[in-house]
DNA sequence: TTGACTTAGTGAATTAATGCACTAAGCCCT
DNA sequence: AGGGCTTAGTGCATTAATTCACTAAGTCAA
């Protein structure tokens, strides 16, 4: 949770700037040129000062007693995102869900291109699945670098995960995103993020179970929070 | 972001309690019978102190000089999480990464058996896909009804997911899983977690991109927040 | 041009989360 | 039985995040 120079921007407001965007992507289709921060925080769900700090922190973009620009602020998130370019992702794991996010228009259509994916398991090597071929893991380093690929997508299983993980820093990856419900140990300079669908349904079971013993209502499940490892 | 008695418990913690689980379940499966704060919290990747402070909030469950017991504290964790039953599962959106989550282990091995998917798409209302059956998101309030379903997961269209919340909300569901890049409307006595693959994407893509900008080494990613809509 | 109104930007207070460092307990060895 | 060792539990200081409430700038109408 460290940088060097450039503005240091607090990861949680870091964690609501794809959300703007993506608020702003839907402003921006239905012709909205402006907006204040009321209303993007309305659409966001959060609190409207909220919104002017995370905003501040890209700079002063906003016009008093306007709002902001649609199409400015988008860009400006854009390019604090790192998002002016296409970052070229791997699935590792080529089971139901590393296929199926192999296909997920969501990936390419936010900037990241699924251009390659690759299994450990001599059946499904050869195999092709949305125009990809999947390739061998122990081909990862070359993949990577033919394709100039920047992000790892692990969805092998929790035994394989770790190996994949390897793998992935092994052939030059610094950025993973971990589906296997695995805390994966990489080196410090690796940026990993987990999403593990089990964490969440249990996250949701506790409020669920608290609904149940307190008589339902007033019971509400905080939005933030994929938690802590690492 | 409340409750109302019982042990209030961060929200932060409770975020961090599926991980210790997990672990906890890993070490039963190799047969460790005991662990103490600093081994858990080198597993998890966190702070001890933060381990003993998350286990407290459970109660006292340690042994000072000896440490936690594998059994006797996941056992305590599931009861707090709501892990004592299974949470049924419905599937809204028989697209690719709806079947592919029908047919996960990960939510069944969980507890979360996957007992009915559900689609807005005549095409695609009756098909069969890992022993289950497309129903119709219409018959959505008969279906939770009749197979005790608590959990809703969306996996639809971002176009198609407010609709597909309004339809779970109707139908008595208070907790939601929402794939959809779109921040849902529901009560307030609607548990809502996204998880936006898009989003974890982006985040990975701003540390990347200050790698590249201060010519890498120690920048990290935090691995804190899926981030803060509602 | 002036004055009413809107809204971004931000200092400062508040709240939440973290992590240090100490205290309290229990084990084990002699 | 006692002393040393280990480790849970926790008060407190620190840090991070949030939110309030004010200030600074701009628009617009008359």
């Amino acid at each position: 949770m460290t940088q060097l120079q450039r503005r240091k921007i607090p990861d949680a407001a870091i964690a609501r700037l794809p959300i703007y965007l993506q608020i702003l992507n839907n402003l921006a289709a239905t012709n909205v040129l402006r907006f204040s921060s009321d209303e993007l925080a309305a659409l966001a769900g959060v609190n409207a000062a909220k919104v002017r700090k995370d905003l501040s922190y890209l700079g002063s973009y906003g016009t008093r007693g306007v709002g902001y620009e649609v199409t400015y602020l988008t860009h400006q998130i854009k390019r604090e995102l790192g998002l002016m370019r296409e970052w070229n992702v791997v699935v590792v794991g080529a089971g139901n869900l590393g296929c199926a996010l192999a296909k997920f228009d969501g990936f390419l259509s936010r900037g990241f291109p699924v251009v390659a994916i690759v299994d450990n398991d001599p059946k499904k090597i050869g195999r092709t699945t949305s125009s990809l071929t999947v390739g061998d893991v122990n081909d990862l380093k070359n993949i990577v670098r033919d394709e100039k690929i920047s992000i790892g997508v692990i969805t092998t299983s929790s035994a394989a995960s770790q190996a994949a993980a390897d793998s992935l820093v092994e052939a030059g990856i610094t950025s993973i995103l971990n589906f296997a419900p695995v805390v994966l140990s990489t080196p410090s300079s690796v940026s990993v993020r987990n999403v593990d669908l089990g964490v969440e349904l249990q996250i949701l079971s506790y409020f669920e179970q608290m609904r149940l013993e307190t008589g339902s209502k007033s019971v509400n499940a905080p939005q933030l929070n994929t938690a802590g490892a690492r």
